[in-house]
RNA sequence: GGGGCCGUAUCCCAAUUGGCAGAGGAAUAGGUUUUAGGUACCUACAAGUGCGGGUUCGAGUCCCGCCGGCCCUACCA
């Protein structure tokens, strides 16, 4: 078959039509502009970005951000850049109408997949990044997305990571003062204990301890720490991970190893002392709710007490409670099988009274427990979690004392009791407690109820009600009765109000090459020792093996070992830190991936400061409140929503810190935040379940076919594995980078999720065509556009397009305003003439979406430069008063007339004027009441 | 199990926030231009808002209960 060649295609196409070629002729040309003239720079208030010159120099300003991208080797499909295209819009609209707009663009550079990709192939990972990086970057500049360019980084620029550096060493040197709720530098402690205003944990005096001790004392409350603690150790990996970097059922999230609890030396941050600060200030932030939501629920914020349940032998089982209003009730103990107490208290015979079913058929106590412990241990999280409804436990043989009524309990060990959380402990309340009901049930324990249940009913009950069998606290409601049992616990020695957080402190070490290394050496005591400023960056060395020594997956026992620990001359390192030239070890493991983008939201208010990460004047000017109560921040920050917690917890909690310390004026980083939503796509797969590539699958009659072979439609994201994935490239060629950034814009309200259709584009397509019809004759070439004023009806519709567009733009309601200008184009195009009056506004309101082809328009109406800087238009009100306005009238609420009124019509006149036109339908019937809502319509009832 | 978000023409989406269900786009059908049309233009086209109740003069919008989809979380004391 003889396919028409493009060229006799392009014949019949007339030859000023904007067409995809035409389009792909100016988009390059504009983009080339805009940066030969720095179009979209942003002045600074101070430093080497300043520019008094600038038309937006003393402007109210305007700091708009994306989530930067890992720049992956794949590449941008057209999802990606679907939020970016939308704060494109935004700033551009903003800069428009007056604003000095920040809109810059980094990368997310640090990362796994360029490590393994090194490990695979011996190619740096540094060498893959840039590489990656080059690619974002034209593919960005493709879609003629407006950043300042100058503010560009990469979290792997040294210039970048020595200031991620120097912020680890912030949180290094300070610690969180309980008293003032803030991190202070470590040296007002330091000062503290020496001056004996601070009490020394551990009991001696601050001169009693030698060098040494001093320093495990500080470091225990320096808010970066080393940790002996119990971590995600995944041996196939080579490496341990964050909780958040584990399945439920306990296995890697990449490369689905298991993972295994280990007890290992590795860095920790104290984010747990921000706990309520993050928790309470989120109600400063402009964020979606379910976001904050999921913030909180993370944080998992709960009050209550600490109770004290002394034991014969003198320890004391303290348990968290959320319910200290029902001590009365709690008729048993559980602790964690992990439990430090468990071993001792373990009496050598099982106790009077001990039922069979409490002993797991075990002859004395010892074994039982011992054999508890070492099956809990075998289980993994899933099989726990599997067999959750299943409760199973055993007694340890142990009593306690209940403080309030001095009852003998029985302490058992389960595994629903957490040894993460709380005390690893608790007092059980069957009577008031699911958990607790359903473990006592199964092992036949007494059950007391202590608050009052609605009548009739059976079982636990969880809900509110009065204290009742509670001694002191009978009569009192919920709320009530946990103030005054505090307050009891508190008076008697017992116990004491608390709050407790499922929020752990943060594990910062990895066992990558591909990161930032920390500023740490240790001497000789096998303490950290800062590195002093003078030496930042460390800067990561070269070397021959990039990745960490991997083990058999099963192999629990093993030990880390990291990449840069086998650079021997760089680990070790003679240093004069100031006791002279000593020979120092270097920290090998390298910093989490969230680190380089904790602040990069700072870094771009003063890209190229060497003196400090950021200027406080720009940092107060770009992201300081502006109000008392404002918590400063990025004005609009856009992003996924799989960010919800991890990099949006972990940045806030960094900012705090940089609040506290005085390096910043603003105490949130993100005042507003908005979730895009996702594009995706549909995938085929033939009849072996194989993906089949969607651009060749054509529809017939409801089916889809490849070739002449059935596939099935599946729903879900865009990717290379699925065959589906469409690029901004093949867009940008095929329809024009301004059509593609019109269709992503319009085909949905923003924060929507919604599935890409390729072929719809060129609804988005016909209307810029229109648009350029409007101006440029197609045949010619020649500008259409006269000075002939608008006919009334017209202006009125251009007004009220504009006001329109306007109110959409502010509230990102890009689908709508875009709608608005289809329809004013729809408008302007069958009249006789182009009247400048219209065609002018109408590309100013185009610009942000489709800014090209406006700027070529802009051009050809006889504008010099660009428009980036025009006024956009504003509608005048006298315009946008109706002439006239019809009020439908209904009866019992179906429409039955129609008045048409003056828009100035007093109510009465309407309601009379209304009651007219329905007279005949009324026949003679007496209306019970007539409403008028004003502008709206009339509604009369009989 | 708990929590959150969402269901409007064949499809993607609007609806002044409680006021006449349709702004815009796609698809489809017919037409104009054309030797031709995977171009452009014009015209037509369709739902009573997932289901069932309730509040109201009036409900897509608010409330309650189901159904379906997506997301978070999962023994957190």
């Amino acid at each position: 078959m003889v396919t028409m060649s493009e060229s006799e295609a392009a014949a019949d196409v007339p030859a000023f039509r904007y067409t995809a070629a035409m389009a792909n002729e100016i988009e390059p040309r504009w983009q080339e502009f805009w940066s030969q003239h720095g179009t979209f720079q942003a002045p600074n208030p101070t430093g080497e970005l300043a520019d008094p010159a600038h038309p937006r120099a003393n402007a109210p300003k305007l700091h708009v951000q994306d989530m930067f991208p890992y720049p992956s080797g794949e590449g941008l499909h057209v999802g990606h850049p679907l939020g970016y295209i939308g704060t494109d819009c935004y700033t551009r609209y903003k800069r428009m109408t007056g604003f000095n707009v920040l809109h810059p663009m980094g990368f997310d550079a640090f990362g796994l997949p360029a490590e393994q990709y090194a490990v695979q192939t011996g190619t740096h990972p540094r060498t893959t990044t840039a590489k990656n990086v080059e690619r974002y970057r034209l593919q960005l500049r493709k879609l003629g997305l407006a950043y300042d360019e100058r503010r560009s980084f990469s979290t792997t620029d040294p210039d970048y990571y020595r200031w991620t550096q120097w912020i680890f060493l912030q949180v290094f040197n300070s610690w969180f003062d309980r008293e003032q709720r803030k991190a202070r530098p470590i040296a007002d402690l330091i000062a503290g204990f020496e001056a004996g205003t601070r009490a020394v944990p551990g009991g001696k005096a601050w001169g009693e301890l030698d060098a040494v001790e001093r320093r495990e004392v500080v470091n225990g409350y320096r808010l970066a720490y080393v940790s002996e603690a119990p971590v995600n150790w995944c041996p196939g990996l080579g490496t341990v991970l964050a909780n958040e970097e584990v399945t439920p059922d306990g296995r890697s999230e990449r490369g689905n190893f298991p993972v295994f609890q280990r007890s290992l030396k590795q860095w920790m941050m104290r984010i747990t002392e921000y706990g309520d600060r993050l928790v309470d200030d989120l109600d400063a932030l402009d964020w979606p709710e379910p976001v904050k939501l999921m913030q909180r629920n993370w944080i998992g914020r709960s009050r209550g007490a600490h109770v004290g349940f002394p034991m014969d032998g003198g320890d004391t089982i303290e348990v968290f409670t959320t319910r200290p209003d029902t001590l009365f009730g709690a008729t048993y103990m559980v602790l964690a099988p992990e439990h430090a107490l468990v071993s001792s208290i373990v009496p050598a015979a099982w106790p009077e009274g001990t039922k069979d079913a409490w002993t797991g058929g075990h002859a004395i106590p010892e074994a039982a427990v011992a054999a508890y412990r070492a099956q809990a241990a075998a289980k993994t999280e899933e099989e726990r979690t599997a067999e959750s409804k299943v409760k199973t436990g055993v007694f340890t043989g142990a009593y306690a004392t209940n403080p309030v009524n001095g009852e003998q309990v029985p302490v058992f060990i389960a595994d629903y009791v957490l040894a993460g959380y709380g005390t690893g402990a608790i007092m059980a309340v069957p009577a008031h407690d699911e958990r607790d009901w359903d473990f006592a049930q199964t092992f036949d324990l007494p059950i007391l109820r202590t608050i009052t249940a609605p009548e009739g009913h059976e079982g636990v009950y969880t809900g509110d009600g009065v204290a009742v069998n509670s001694g002191f606290l009978d009569g009192l409601s919920v709320v009530d009765a946990k103030t005054s049992m505090i307050g009891w616990l508190e008076e008697q020695g017992h116990g004491r109000g608390a709050t407790t957080y499922r929020l752990r402190d943060w594990l910062f070490s990895r066992q990558r090459y591909w990161g930032e290394p920390f500023p740490i050496v240790y001497d000789e005591t096998g303490l950290p020792v800062a590195l002093p400023e003078s030496m930042l960056p460390v800067e990561l060395p070269e070397v021959d093996d990039f990745s960490p020594r991997t083990f058999d997956p099963d192999d629990a026992g093993s030990e880390p070992e990291t990449p840069l620990s086998r650079k021997k001359d760089w680990v070790q390192v003679e240093l004069d830190l100031g006791d002279g030239p000593k020979t120092y070890t270097r920290e090998t493991n390298t910093m989490p991936q969230w680190a380089g983008s904790c602040w990069y939201e700072l870094r771009y208010l003063d890209p190229h400061n060497d003196k400090a990460f950021v200027d406080p004047e720009n940092e107060a000017y770009w992201m300081g409140p502006r109000s008392a109560g404002d918590p400063g921040g990025v004005d609009l920050y856009v992003g996924g929503v799989e960010h919800a917690v991890l990099h949006l917890l972990y940045a806030r909690f960094w900012h705090k810190v940089l609040f506290d310390l005085g390096h910043v004026s603003s105490f949130e980083p993100f005042r507003k935040l908005f979730n895009q939503g996702y594009i995706q796509a549909y995938a085929f797969k033939d009849a072996r379940g194989f993906p089949v590539q969607a651009s060749d699958v054509v529809e017939r009659d409801g089916r889809y076919f490849l070739g002449e072979q059935e596939v099935v439609r599946e729903y879900g994201k865009m990717g290379k594995s699925l065959k589906n994935v469409v690029t901004p490239d093949e867009m940008a060629h095929e329809y024009g980078a301004d059509t593609f950034r019109v269709y992503e814009m319009a085909m949905g309200p923003l924060d929507a999720s919604r599935p890409w259709e390729t072929r719809a584009a060129v609804g988005s397509q016909r209307f810029l065509q229109r648009v350029w019809r409007l101006v440029v004759n197609e045949d010619s070439g020649e500008l259409r556009v006269t000075d002939e004023p608008l006919d009334a009806k017209s202006r009125r519709a251009l007004h009220r397009a504009i006001d329109g567009v306007r109110a959409d733009m502010e509230e990102l309601r890009f689908n709508t305003a875009i709608a608005k200008l289809i329809e004013l184009t729809n408008t302007l195009t069958p009249l006789p003439t182009a009247s400048r009056e219209a065609v002018e506004p109408l590309v100013l309101m185009m610009s942000p979406f489709a800014p090209h082809l406006a700027e070529e328009l802009w051009g050809k109406l006889g504008h010099a430069g660009t428009l980036a800087y025009a006024d956009f238009p504003a509608a005048d009100p006298a315009q946008l008063a109706a002439e006239s306005i019809t009020y439908p009238v209904q009866i019992n609420g179906k429409v039955r007339g129609r008045v048409e009124v003056a828009p100035d019509t007093a109510e009465d006149a309407v309601r009379a004027a209304a009651l007219d036109a329905v007279a005949e339908v009324l026949a003679g019937r007496e209306p019970r009441k007539v409403i008028v809502v004003k502008g709206r319509l009339v509604s009369v009832v009989v």
